[in-house]
DNA sequence: TGTACATCAGTGAACGCGCGTTCACTGATGTAC
DNA sequence: TGTACATCAGTGAACGCGCGTTCACTGATGTAC
């Protein structure tokens, strides 16, 4: 009993000629299954899911160069549904103010649906991280990009005063800092969560100093 | 060569009767320097441990009952700091406002200068995390109880508005985000730190949406 | 229509590693008489 | 002042574990002739 104390899968059927991509999507399913339900990165070891595919461990190498590759393919997958997930909230208003709150709340709400995938991708080392996930793809098209222009329509607008880059950074570390600390310290006296979110959102904007 | 590409350790003098404890610091400080040097948790093992201080692995056992005491041990530490040094940051300031700016910085500045100890304390699993560092320490006496103390008397002199723990948590999860953000995606793009570390502080505090 | 053959999709066994932890022990040191 | 003895501060060797990765291989499947 290799992985945890499920039961080893029965063999896997071998697939026909010319159908050997399909291990590839397997694994992949394995994978993403394996560190849902065990919430541990480490419990996705290349045996555990070799076992949980059916299939013998070198059998990954056909498909994956190392273990960190097949980590990455399971969350380029998250990375790219965080930004889904953050437009469509954010399309919620056309107040641009209120889009920008709508839009914190999605990347929260997205972050505590995911834990697992949300760790890997914004709360681990560097060094094990690829180049790519460290900047090109954040800065890029992505939802960190998309906040961005959503900041700088509000500062052209008016509603929103200060650098764009500046301004964004704040509020990703607003959010970032909710949910990563919600993650982390799940036996914090936390207040209920609505009132939570809604109030870090919206505080990121409005701050709490009472206006003279 | 135990300790990653270090040499292995002269054999340490023993201790004479009687100073038995002398072994317990020893081990501390080695383990405390290796995991600041590696900047890596995992290098903190026990037998690049016994090897720093020159002993052998079950000693460490003489002291410790496991693995996580000891590295909880060497956190604690890190965490009375963090509150000592937060402290000394919001003496800085008379205002009640400009002081808890000050706090913010501080715990910023230290988290970036600390920033393993940090990422054990504050991004760990919480698997990992023995109970009492989940919430009664740092609700209690530590840098976040004297953070609700300040937010508490900003309130009380009509200076902030809304609930102190409510406004709390989310000072926090900015300047924790921040610090975690910098710490896990060095290679950013980030914008000057001086500049950052002040805009995010003030943010959280004054917001970014323009006043009417 | 039958058969040799190349290829594809994997397997089986092993490699060396470092880890946390346990157990029975040793040998210097101080103390009691 | 000398010696037996308890205690203290460790040691040495081993346990079993799971890991990533490599290597030579096998056997079914499709294709060319």
């Amino acid at each position: 009993m290799r992985a945890g104390s499920t039961s080893p899968s029965p063999r896997r059927a071998r697939a026909r000629r010319g159908e050997g991509e399909r291990l590839r999507t397997q694994i992949l399913e394995a994978a993403e299954r394996l560190l849902i339900e065990t919430g541990d990165e480490d419990a996705v070891s290349i045996r555990a899911v070799a076992d949980a595919v059916g299939v013998t461990p070198p059998s990954i190498y056909l498909h994956f160069a190392d273990k960190n590759e097949l980590i990455f393919a399971i969350c380029e997958k998250y990375f790219a549904e965080l930004d889904r997930v953050t437009a469509a909230a954010a399309a919620g208003s056309d107040d641009p103010v209120e889009s920008i709150i709508l839009r914190g709340r999605g990347y929260v709400r997205f972050g505590l649906a995911n834990p697992e995938p949300y760790r890997v991708l914004f709360m681990r080392k560097p060094t094990a991280t690829p180049l790519p996930f460290q900047y090109e793809k954040i800065v890029g098209s992505s939802a960190f990009g998309h906040l961005v222009e959503d900041v700088g329509q509000a500062i052209a607008a008016g509603a929103i005063d200060g650098d764009p880059m500046m301004v964004s950074i704040g509020l990703w570390a607003a959010v970032h800092g909710i949910t990563s600390l919600l993650i982390s310290k799940p036996d914090f006296p936390w207040p209920e969560l609505d009132p939570l979110i809604d109030h870090v959102t919206r505080a990121a904007l409005f701050g709490v100093v009472v206006r003279p």
